[in-house]
RNA sequence: GGUGCGGUAGUUCAGUUGGUUAGAAUAACGGCCUGUCACGCCGUGGGUCGCGGGUUCGAGUCCCGUCCGCACCGCCA
């Protein structure tokens, strides 16, 4: 027998016990007469001691352990003299007997403690040695309690998982596809899947009417903090339903995991807002809700006072930041240039304040009397010691800006905090997008989105107009996850594909296999998926979701640690018929 | 495709206006030390300053190119 006890299990209940424990040199620390050894397992961190009076040749063994040497020790559980408050562990300590090395290491490349000396591109080439580390193994661990949890919830509910193929068809909307060419059919290709979307609509159709997944999906774009490669997804559909039931069935999956994995309780129903009102008023489809800071809209307030920059502006929107009168001469410039960046795009920024002492100073005080900026914080709604931000230009530019600027303002103010959580569904999206390059409309969503019933009239003569059914779980500003109310009847779907472009042979030959399911008795359906890595992320506390994947790929898609991808052999080429020099 | 920041000891970083032998901390190694838990003290070794080119009497430092990393924009139905 290796062990008869974990490193994370032992307290005073053992004393006096014989025991057997296996794991990892953490730290050895040598004091002469007498040598303490930190050994780590998964579970955590237990003192071995060593003593040159009782075992002296005992203990000259245990001074040449190195770092990470893998060991066993048996011994006897005996309570501390000085006792350790910082670990679950440190009242007691193992008075060793027998110490058997069962692996050598060699020094690792960084220091395996919780502030590790490693850069990041370190530990992902040695990512076997980080994720030894409490922080980023604990991750993994909530990781897979998250799933251990949402699969529980989801069969308690009558959903049942099925495993969709990884070897599937290339679509043309969407994300660019990783494809996989085809030994057999030289000159074909298979796709990853981005998403599981048309297999569980087809699903849907065999009469699985409540299926769920989580699933790995794949997307050949670059990549991001919280964006790679490869990703999971909790992967939903259910038949006949409406879009309230679909909320509120995995509104019940997110309250339970909140609790389950939080201990938080929601007792109201997640809050609810369309899309035009999100863009309007946090100029973001994916508003942070746990501070205020509406836009408040200026334009008809400002124009008409020679004030040439807000004269010409489409758009004038304002936010209030309360008590940030006081900002001083270099926070507003701070502020000017934070919007001025080119990712932010803003031209400057015009700031009013209003002062504890009830006056006004404001960045135009030459093109506004005191009675009209007083006409401002009225509608603004400030009180004495806040601070008016206004942008304007193009309406569309200028709520994209005001939204990064009220965002800045909230982290600011500390108005972000990592444990206070507000969901929110964002509905009714727009179906259509115009694309200004290609000419055309694209799917917002997917070709497989339905349009609200009251708006399908306007499909053919004001596309841009329509509404989709769709969804989105918005969560302290992160996209969570999304879905829709998919078309089931073939007229719609039709009708989608000519607004799309598609032509009924082109339609045919992307996703016939589903129009033609279509064909034998569709039911009305619908569902949703969330990101399984950025819900784990976000519970965890990080914006990053790279350390809750045991795995990831680094910033330009790499998997350093694999080194990969890398070149393949002539002869797997030659297998599949694919010659690299002919293409440049 | 673009923007910003970075690349110096095993590691994390400092390195002034271009100027003597490129430093610190930590890790490693050796010695001392019987209650440590960031142990302490003494000592030792350790450098392709990412790579290539240029300017200069002289380049870690300035210029050009290039590679790599991180963050972001585009992109991500």
């Amino acid at each position: 027998m290796y062990r008869t006890h974990t490193c994370g299990e032992l307290n005073m209940e053992f004393t006096g016990k014989s025991v057997i424990l296996c794991g990892w040199v953490q730290k050895s620390r040598d004091l002469g007469g007498m040598t303490f050894v930190d050994l780590r397992d998964r579970y955590g961190l237990t003192q071995l001691v060593f003593n040159m009076e009782t075992n002296s040749g005992l203990c000259e063994k245990a001074r040449k352990l190195g770092r990470e040497f893998v060991i066993q020790a048996k011994g006897k559980v005996r309570e501390r003299s000085n006792k350790n408050l910082k670990i679950s562990t440190g009242d007691i300590e193992i008075d060793v007997v027998e110490l058997n090395i069962l692996n050598k290491s060699e020094i690792p490349p960084f220091t395996i403690e919780e502030d590790t000396d490693g850069g990041e591109e370190l530990r992902m080439k040695y990512r076997y040695l980080d994720l030894r580390r409490t922080s980023v193994k604990n991750n993994i661990i909530l990781r897979h309690r998250f799933a251990q949890e949402v699969r529980k919830y989801m069969d308690s509910i009558g959903f049942v998982e099925v495993e969709t193929p990884v070897l599937i068809k290339s679509t043309p909307e969407g994300a660019r596809d990783f494809v996989v060419p085809s030994r057999m059919h030289p000159g074909t290709f298979y796709a990853l899947p981005q998403s599981p979307q048309t297999l569980k609509q087809l699903l849907m159709v065999a009469g699985f009417d409540k299926y769920f997944q989580i699933v790995k999906c794949f997307r050949d774009e670059d990549l991001r903090a919280d964006r790679q490669p490869e990703f999971s997804q909790i992967d939903c559909e259910m038949s006949f339903v409406e879009r309230d039931d679909i909320l509120e069935t995995f509104e019940g999956l997110a309250k339970y995991l909140f609790k389950q994995i939080k201990g938080i309780e929601f007792n109201e129903p997640f809050l609810r807002m369309p899309y035009s009102e999100a863009m309007e008023f946090y100029g973001s489809d994916k508003p942070d809700l746990r501070f205020g800071m509406k836009f408040k809209e200026m334009t008809s307030i400002v124009k008409g006072h020679d004030f040439a920059v807000f004269d010409s502006s489409e758009y004038v929107g304002a936010i209030c930041a309360l008590g940030c009168s006081e900002y001083t001469r270099k926070q507003i410039d701070e502020l000017t240039e934070f919007v001025r960046k080119p990712q932010i795009g803003a031209k400057g920024l015009v700031y009013l304040r209003y002062n504890s002492d009830g006056t006004l100073k404001s960045s135009v005080d030459k093109f506004y009397s005191p009675k009209e900026l007083e006409k401002w914080v009225d509608a603004v709604d400030a009180k004495t010691g806040d601070l008016i931000l206004i942008l304007s230009g193009d309406k569309k530019k200028t709520l994209t800006a005001l939204s990064e600027l009220r965002l800045e303002m909230g982290t600011r103010l500390g108005l972000r905090m990592k444990d206070r959580f507000v969901p929110l569904w964002v509905v009714d999206f727009p179906l259509l997008e115009w694309d200004e390059e290609s000419k055309r409309f694209y799917a917002m969503h997917h070709p497989f989105t339905s349009p609200i019933p009251e708006d399908l009239h306007l499909m053919e003569t004001e596309p841009g107009k329509v509404r989709a059914n769709a969804y989105d779980l918005v969560i302290n500003g992160v996209e969570i996850g999304g879905g829709s109310i998919r078309i089931h009847e073939a007229d719609v779907q039709k009708l989608m594909f000519k607004v799309l472009g598609f032509s009924d042979e082109a339609a045919t030959e992307q996703f016939g296999f589903l129009l033609n399911a279509f064909k034998f008795g569709a039911p009305p359906h619908g569902g949703v998926a969330f990101g399984f890595d950025r819900w784990v992320a976000m519970f965890g506390g990080q914006d990053s979701i790279r350390d809750f994947i045991a795995f990831p790929k680094n910033n330009s898609g790499r998997d350093v640690m694999l080194d990969t991808p890398s070149t393949i052999s002539n002869q797997q080429l030659l297998e599949l018929m694919i010659d690299i020099k002919k293409i440049k």
